[in-house]
DNA sequence: GAAAGCAGTTAATCCAGGTTAAGTGTAACT
DNA sequence: AGTTACACTTAACCTGGATTAACTGCTTTC
């Protein structure tokens, strides 16, 4: 793990790679291809990566670091809509998809180290080496069923049990999130987060 | 579209070998193995395709008719995660793909026509026509793209401006569910929808 | 064609979570 | 070192939507 970790310092593409070759084994002259098709990017905190508005230009990788997209609504509030760590992709879907003016931001919350890849690159990708379009499709696959669960939850629970849910899933992410974070995404206000938190004995 | 539609009442498979053909191009023998890969069903109103506990067996298209995916939660009211019609896909992926107990519950809301297709068989369909990963990684990635927007649309917006996006995307659909499924979805109680609609000028 | 259900309505009351505003602690820039 | 800025807290008050319950049609069923 260490040794991997390592690697992606001095080779990024190496973790994409780990990750592609988790789903289908990949030939040297694959990887070759691979990192010419995706370029690196290093982002600073509170850096943006996508502005509303813009076009989708490109998917990201991260490979070390954190990411979050956010909707904007009229009052200037943001609302989370997911947040990436090392190993997960983001994009807004539909920006991407039909080069359609995006309706989220992406911003770093951490330093972060990425792999871009433009739509079109993506899409010549997929023609030179077919087998990726597996890797995609359970990549998808896999987000949706992360999103089917995620609404049965927004729908069913109350902030505090939403709450606990995400420390269940994922408690390695929520101690890297500034709460205020963790609020947007759950649904309810710093404030009420807040207050929730330092409930007495944290009861109900 | 009136001579489609009457196809697929004799043809069902017509219906998916039309929505798969908007993406790639089929080999009759292709067709043929497809004919072979999905089974056909039909399904009454209020009949239940899979009751949350059980392992999901199926991927359903529906080839005509009105399918909803609902979770239940510990005080025995439903939430509507998703619902489907003509040409559209269903499943628990979560279930479907991990063969996990489900947490959904499917069921038809008007009687149903639906292909199906179980795991196995999907899986052993796309090795024996490669192409079909194109298919269903772009089904995936539209899918994701809407979860996206309607989860932007749930955390920034108040239940009557949540109803009007609705309406907006899916005209058709409204028109034929009833209200307390459409209550379920927004995330109210049929109650409030009712008290909503029938405000004063429905101002606001 | 009565009876039982079920979808929708109305209204009174209640509460989870929002809003506003002021305050504290800490990190970050000069 | 001092100032700015931001994350978080606390508290008073407010409101969108929930809850409960009673009532009015429609369907469905026998």
């Amino acid at each position: 793990m260490v040794i991997l970790l390592s690697l992606f310092l001095i080779m990024p593409h190496q973790s994409l790679i780990h990750s592609i070759e988790q789903i289908l084994p990949l030939t040297p002259g694959q990887k070759a291809i691979l990192k010419e098709a995706f370029h690196t990017a290093e982002v600073k905190k509170k850096e943006v990566l996508l502005k509303e508005g813009e076009i989708t230009k490109y998917s990201y990788f991260v490979v070390e670091g954190l990411l979050r997209m956010y909707a904007t609504d009229d009052n200037g509030f943001d609302h989370n809509i997911q947040f990436a760590i090392n190993g997960w992709w983001m994009s807004d879907m539909l920006s991407l998809l039909n080069q359609t003016p995006a309706s989220f931001n992406i911003e770093a919350i951490e330093d972060s180290r990425l792999l871009t890849i433009s739509q079109p690159g993506k899409e010549s990708l997929l023609q030179t080496i077919p087998g990726l379009n597996i890797y995609f499709r359970q990549l998808s696959e896999n987000a949706l069923a992360a999103y089917q669960q995620r609404f049965a939850i927004n729908l069913s629970l109350t902030a505090q049990e939403r709450y606990g849910k995400l420390c269940e899933r994922y408690p390695l992410l929520i101690q890297r999130l500034p709460q205020k974070h963790i609020a947007s995404y759950i649904g309810v206000t710093p404030e009420f987060l807040s207050k929730m938190l330092n409930r007495p004995f944290n009861s109900k």
